[in-house]
DNA sequence: ACGGGCATGTAATTAGTTACATGATTAA
DNA sequence: TTAATCATGTAACTAATTACATGCCCGT
């Protein structure tokens, strides 16, 4: 349960409003955690009653107007009470890999598409924080950005990561494809439905 | 919502009660697909119900008796038709990624030794793996198990980037401690409370 | 005055987690 | 005969997702 503690270190980084918030979860503080802007109102909510942010005094509270957030030192001592705990990483949930264990069970009609799908998609995003890394971190000597860097390295790493098992998947399902064209064998479920 | 699909594959692959299917999600289906006994409990009833598995016939059903259950034609044809879509990979909620995040915010106490404990246990995790990939995959030649192996590699490469990631991580966090701790300077918040 | 995009929010549903309850089997 | 463990299950709660509702502001 982490989400509030991701919006702190959003609004300490930055005071801003709900919407300015999703915008950053769906850039940068995505990268590392995702929310919608439901899940962020609804926090923002929690965290205001809980006295850990307040409305800036020049945000008027009605619906539809702007309401930027800043962190209280309340706020600020929970983060820190919270980054001085363990943090487990959850277990993983991979649809890409269970459909991979599936095609082995009821056949692999489709999967090589799929693959290539995904391999789009990673080499995008891998591209995506490159730029930034060039862009933003390319003299990072503070502390702070060089922390911050390390993450976006996190980022770089499983995206590359993904993009050379995606390719040696992709190589290896279409040898067994065409294998399996070239001398259908075995009891297997057939290469493609 | 792949929980269910997770279930039908493992279930086709080796008929099984409630508490074997727990314990291969701790083990091999957990590699990418985690689980509770309670979640799997209640999809078996939803499966059942909806006409996909069944309960072998030997088992008797009594509260605390063994029931083990098997895949019927069409929770076979449900497995297929959802193995021929797509699958997206949810985004990325990391709990380290964001406690670095919020280091560079708060300060960096106690952040060497939680990356410490992390690069232990993925180290635990990659030697287990590659244990499995010895003895199980040692010579994987038909179709089924080569789709497998390359489950069991996307595992291995994960965890293999999170121990390099980490050694970094570690190397890089002990040297900007070190700095503070000789000439401490600039507004941040310190290396250690 | 209205249409589109900005901005905040509600409601309903589904998924996942945590804690606990119950019965069966087995071995000391 | 009792304790441990196997095995299935209920209940309550928390988090996340999906769909929708409302109001503001700006350009035409």
């Amino acid at each position: 349960m982490s989400l509030p503690h991701a919006i702190l270190t959003a609004l300490l980084e930055k005071p801003s409003s709900g919407l300015a918030l999703t915008r950053r979860f769906d850039r940068s503080i995505g990268y590392f955690w995702s929310a919608t802007h439901q899940q962020i109102y609804r926090e923002l909510g929690k965290l205001e009653q809980a006295g850990f942010i307040r409305a800036l005094p020049s945000a008027q509270p009605s619906r539809g107007q702007k309401k930027e957030f800043e962190v209280l030192p309340a706020g600020r001592r929970e983060l820190t009470r919270w980054a001085g705990g363990e943090q487990d990483s959850k277990p993983i949930r991979d649809a890409l890999l269970l459909r991979l264990r599936a095609s082995a069970v009821v056949g692999r009609a489709g999967l090589d598409e799929e693959l290539r799908r995904h391999l789009t998609l990673h080499r995008r995003q891998l591209a995506e924080y490159e730029e930034i890394e060039d862009r933003d971190f390319g003299a990072a000597t503070d502390p702070e950005d060089r922390l911050r860097r390390l993450v976006l390295r996190a980022g770089i790493g499983l995206e590359t990561f993904w993009v050379e098992w995606l390719a040696q998947a992709l190589a290896e399902v279409t040898e067994l494809d065409a294998a399996a064209e070239d001398g259908p064998e075995g009891p297997g479920d057939g290469p493609a439905g």
